[in-house]
DNA sequence: TTGTACGCGTTATCAA
DNA sequence: TTGATAACGCGTACAA
């Protein structure tokens, strides 16, 4: 490996000068400078990242955690690759890169080992839930200044770092889309209360409803887990009370496509039958026959927020916004609109 | 922060000797093991990880690269998700950390940044084509000898380590499904053949086509960029000839979906009025109409496999087995079936 | 404008 | 079985 020493030596100068010219530190004279660029050329030489992270005391690396799910695809893999990509991308700006971390369910506390070791600067969380465990994992965290920034999650009452989108709003609008429509009877079919965004959904599809006079009716609203499977199932129950429903809002796009498939199954169509409206905007949705409405996500700039509020504390810089909530917009697609099929009823 | 020297002082030893207690090494007396421990919990001491990689010249970091492309989806989020799950899983078990890097399309030949500053101590690299330019980078890391493995990729002629799925036989196999059902006119939806998958791809599919006594049609044979819009773009121009056509092999699910889909706007449905069979057995299969069949792709598996290999050289081991080939399967869906609709036909 | 010299927290070698 | 101590490659305060 070829040191800063060799360049020094090379070039005539000492090592602290090699230094400066390659963290552009001090005036220095352009042919010194020139000269040293040089010997470090022809050497082939190139500062080690790691000896220079020993140095400064900073990893330059920005850990990124999320859920280990092999066979459980409880999150979509769009969701992630949206959101990594967009953290990605404010990294790559700053000259950071990002170290993944995939968190096993049970090693929920374990936060911890990443910064102890300190190969990372910041965090980014994704996909957390609002338990116990975790509120105590992040204020310990917390308490020992490693700086965190969640994306797509809350912790009412605590104060913690974190973008997310205005699920609250996003909801209201669908629900409004499909009252619009002249749909009266709109079940719900939720995942987790243990997501943020799950309970502001559920604020959001109460205020439309409330606000259109309409009673808020328990019986017309469903749990799944996010997966397609669990809004297949569901589709079961809603057909139980089908005299009850005339569209459905589903929490995520799966669960919509997986209610989609299980009504079809038995003769009721989406857009024709019924209107369902998901969530996510994701890639599924335009793949899905028909094409589903659905609420978009800016998830890329939510990843590439979170990435620079958090690397803005590293920096020292007084403190970023502490909550952004990012809008979200209703996509009309077949699926929802009524009337199109709907010629002879 | 908390060093070992200060362990040391607590439990009244050398530093060299909390070393060997947090390194397991040599041997030493229980009662002194148990002074360090005990030293090191009160104080809350854990090793730094940077200082111990300075030192050990070793990052502990496999580095993952992977195509950048923020709004251009190309790959679908399910082949990477797949593949990051399984190296994950991998690296988690031999203590490793995965950094992530994302290469623009500009800088292919930047692979040199990540070794050469000693981030990362091998590489798994995703997503490469067969171009001059990734050639003569992937040469020239080889020749710098940081360990690398490619998946889903292979280099004809040259020797690198390769973790690959057999497209040739799974492809085979899905011709000779469409064969069975009883079609004949088939054509083939291929992606670029700049991936050597897509070449696979072609050879299986001549292999059936020829095997079965079928001439090799190049009029059969249309080309995509594995997107969705591609697929929905070819389904203008198989339309065109649609009386030649019966059955469609798509190189992947999401043009195969495109393909549904631009011919579901002409009338076409698949599974009654034609056949096709995708590539990858991603989520998209499952939530399309009709279900798609598919050629499944261990991609979780070659993921995990990639890891291991590679960090096998890593550890100094004797070479692995440098080109690795994982089976493929066939799922069969209605998308793919004959008869089913057809009673009347 | 440039050089000197120390420190960063480990690992690893050599003695004891 | 344990202790001293020299690297490791760079950042940086201070001196010149």
């Amino acid at each position: 490996m070829v040191t800063r020493k060799e360049v020094a030596e090379l070039a005539k100068v000492s090592e602290a000068t090699v230094s400066r010219v390659f963290n552009g530190l001090g005036p220095m004279k352009p042919a010194t400078k020139e000269r040293v660029l040089e010997a470090a050329k022809v050497l082939g030489y190139h500062p080690n990242a790691i000896a220079q992270s020993f140095a400064r005391r900073r990893s330059g690396n920005l850990g990124v955690v999320l859920p280990y799910m092999p066979k459980v695809h409880l999150f979509s893999a769009y969701y992630f690759a949206e959101i990594l990509s967009g953290i990605g991308e404010q990294v790559r700006e700053q000259g950071y890169d990002m170290l993944l971390s995939l968190l096993a369910p049970d090693d929920d506390l374990d936060y911890g080992r990443l910064y102890r070791s300190q190969k990372v600067d910041a965090c980014v969380i994704l996909g957390a839930r609002d338990t116990e465990a975790q509120r105590s994992s992040l204020l310990q965290l917390q308490e020992q200044g490693l700086p965190f920034c969640l994306v797509n999650q809350r912790f009412e009452g605590l104060s913690f770092l974190e973008v997310d989108a205005d699920h609250v709003e996003g909801s209201y609008q669908a629900v409004r889309h499909l009252l619009d429509e002249g749909y009266r009877k709109i079940a719900f079919l939720n995942g987790s209360p243990q997501y943020s965004n799950s309970m502001d959904r559920l604020h959001g599809y109460q205020k439309a409803t409330l606000e259109a006079g309409l009673p808020i009716d328990l019986s017309l609203q469903f749990e799944g887990n996010y997966s397609r499977t669990s809004g297949y199932e569901a589709a079961a129950q809603i057909w139980e009370n089908r005299d009850q429903v005339e569209a459905i809002f589903a929490a995520n796009d799966r669960m919509a496509i997986g209610l989609l498939q299980g009504l079809r199954e038995r003769g009721w169509i989406a857009g024709r039958d019924f209107a369902v409206i998901g969530c996510d905007d994701s890639d599924a949705a335009k793949l899905s026959d028909p094409p589903l409405s659905s609420i978009k996500v800016p998830f890329f700039e939510m990843g590439k927020q979170a990435a620079r509020a958090v690397l803005a504390t590293v920096g020292g810089a007084g403190e970023a916004q502490l909550q952004v909530k990012l809008p979200t917009e209703v996509k009309i697609r077949q699926s929802s609109k009524s009337g199109v099929w709907r010629v002879g009823s």
